[in-house]
DNA sequence: GTGAAAGCGCTAACAT
DNA sequence: ATGTTAGCGCTTTCAC
């Protein structure tokens, strides 16, 4: 087993050279393919060297020297919702393939917390960032490190000077919503929204409402409520608490949705025979909701993907939108597929 | 807003210096507050300068010449997973309350690519390393940087030469085996495992069959599936095609418990009624679950800073286990709580 | 209380 | 094809 000669220490590119008969120069010339060229003999001394000292370069310096750490930083607002769980893994996995590592945070959905780690993330010599960001559209967007490659995921508006990447919030919820209206023939959906003091209407609440009109039924009662679990299990409580109880809901995530389920269940109200429900993200966690949650489904993998492309691109500004398609499960009505 | 003079450049801490009209010793005196002191008047003029410049020191000088990074590594099979998901981010919090940053990566549950991991995280020049490993006890263990303080989480077992903590699973076992033994009065209980390859008793195992023999009980079936909810579907349906079906099955995460009740409910088994489930984590996904899931929880918070702590303390080996209790919802067959 | 200066380990001109 | 060498930006000993 390779060993360096003082247990404890690690060895460094001189002490390779050293051992190889070579210089420095050569020893960084081997392990970076360059840039200039090296004799296959040498490369080869080189390299046993390195094996012989368990020799690992160290990334400060080269930091130092070359002004990028090959890490990416990454603001969540939680993990533990199942949605930017699968972001996050699907954006590993794309840094993983770049070579990237990823410094991982939780802003636990608290715009101060969020602003916080923008500043504090970069610190770390990051070379992009990418922060599924909870601000809403009247928030002042938090100033990231000017010249920091960033891009805003999840973000369904456009913000002045940054990069920003997410679902077509209104489409996809046009395509739940207009799901329950003609294939199960809903003459009215309620919304679960996700944004609590907002004014206007969101993204999503756009799209329930273009439907609604294209179909010419009627809007549904809508409550905004916080978009995880707890906050849809609350919705059930409103929803349920109405002189007259909607026969479909349209939830903003399927984090609410699960809530929403769960307290559609504990009140005895059936799903999706009394009211039908239909969630937003697509999650793989719906498959084993009770009943399976049909869902509109963001393109996880597309838009981590996508994140990152926009970072090394450096571009400096512009804004995707990703379509969404919906997973049909058993809670909007529909049946149970044969196996 | 302060600017630094060329947009797209980072101040120095010598341009710092130099606007302050001191040394750039004196910078790094103020905002390391020492080794040195410094004159009130003169701190001020530099933390002044720092504002005007926007300056933010650069952590890859820092590391290289001060040997530490103030980051730590953590690697978790998948946070797609709800125990790992509130692991992430109770050991987030408490690694952010130290002022570390923490590189995360997943394993996908793959102990090659944990090994890969282990080996590369490293470069990034971390302080520590945290690995929640997938590791069966007749693995040999990955050998993390000599020198670097590693941390094995989620290991019941000690691994020579490292700091290794976790559940105490054997207890936890115990605990949710004998509540369906004692308060629910099964005389058997079946046992949904993780480790498909295993040969030998896993600890969970023990702790089930401790309470079935200190009962007087009979053990029920065991299966041994993937520790995900796919790997519980899966369970349920061996289970169900037995020909004797038990009345009680204990799982050993609760994602495989999440698996285990959709795949039940799915083949129209009524739990509890007809088969009581405990789970193994106590996640608070489990309140979401229909039914309720029971389950023996992990005390992850804990664990996390102690996690960290032992990062810290540099306590090159060791072997923390950690009590659970028990959660009680109503797979197990207890009442819904009144409310 | 403050300044000068020597590196930390690496890379990439530039020389040979 | 290989060697010499000058820093990257920061911290800290040592002098004043």
């Amino acid at each position: 087993m390779p060993q360096p000669p003082e247990p404890g220490r690690r060895a460094t590119a001189a002490e390779v050279a050293r051992l190889a008969g070579v210089s420095p120069a050569v020893v960084s010339y081997v392990l970076n393919g360059g840039p200039r060229p090296v004799a296959p003999a040498t490369a080869e001394r080189v390299r046993e060297a390195v094996r012989q000292l368990d020799y690992r370069p160290n990334r400060a310096a080269r930091a130092l020297r070359v002004g990028s750490t090959g890490m990416v930083g990454l603001i969540l607002p939680s993990v533990t919702n199942p949605f930017f769980a699968a972001f996050s893994e699907a954006f590993q996995a794309a840094a993983h393939g770049l070579g990237l590592a990823v410094i991982a945070a939780s802003s636990d959905a608290v715009l101060d917390q969020e602003w916080q780690l923008v500043e504090s993330l970069p610190r770390h010599g990051i070379d992009g960032l990418v922060v599924a960001t909870v601000m809403h559209p009247t928030d002042s967007p938090a100033m990231p490190d000017p010249g920091l490659p960033t891009v805003v995921v999840n973000a369904p508006f456009p913000v002045p000077g940054l990069h920003t990447l997410g679902p077509d919030t209104t489409q996809g919820a046009r395509l739940a919503v207009e799901h329950l209206l003609t294939v199960h023939g809903h003459r009215s959906v309620a919304l679960v929204s996700g944004e609590p003091g907002a004014q206007r209407l969101g993204s999503r609440e756009l799209g329930w409402q273009q439907a609604i009109t294209a179909h010419g039924a009627e809007p549904g009662p809508l409550v905004r409520v916080p978009f995880d679990r707890s906050g849809g299990q609350a919705a059930a409580g409103q929803l349920l608490a109405l002189p007259v109880r909607p026969t479909a809901v349209f939830a903003s995530s399927d984090a609410q949705a699960f809530g929403l389920l769960h307290g559609l269940r504990t009140a005895g109200v059936r799903v999706p025979e009394d009211v039908a429900v239909v969630g937003f993200d697509g999650t793989d966690d719906g498959a084993y909701a009770a009943p399976p949650l049909t869902s509109a489904r963001q393109p996880v993998t597309a838009m981590a993907e996508a994140a990152i492309e926009a970072l090394q691109q450096q571009t400096a500004s512009g804004h995707q939108l990703f379509a969404l398609d919906l997973v049909v499960r058993e809670s909007c009505g529909c049946p149970r597929p044969d196996r």
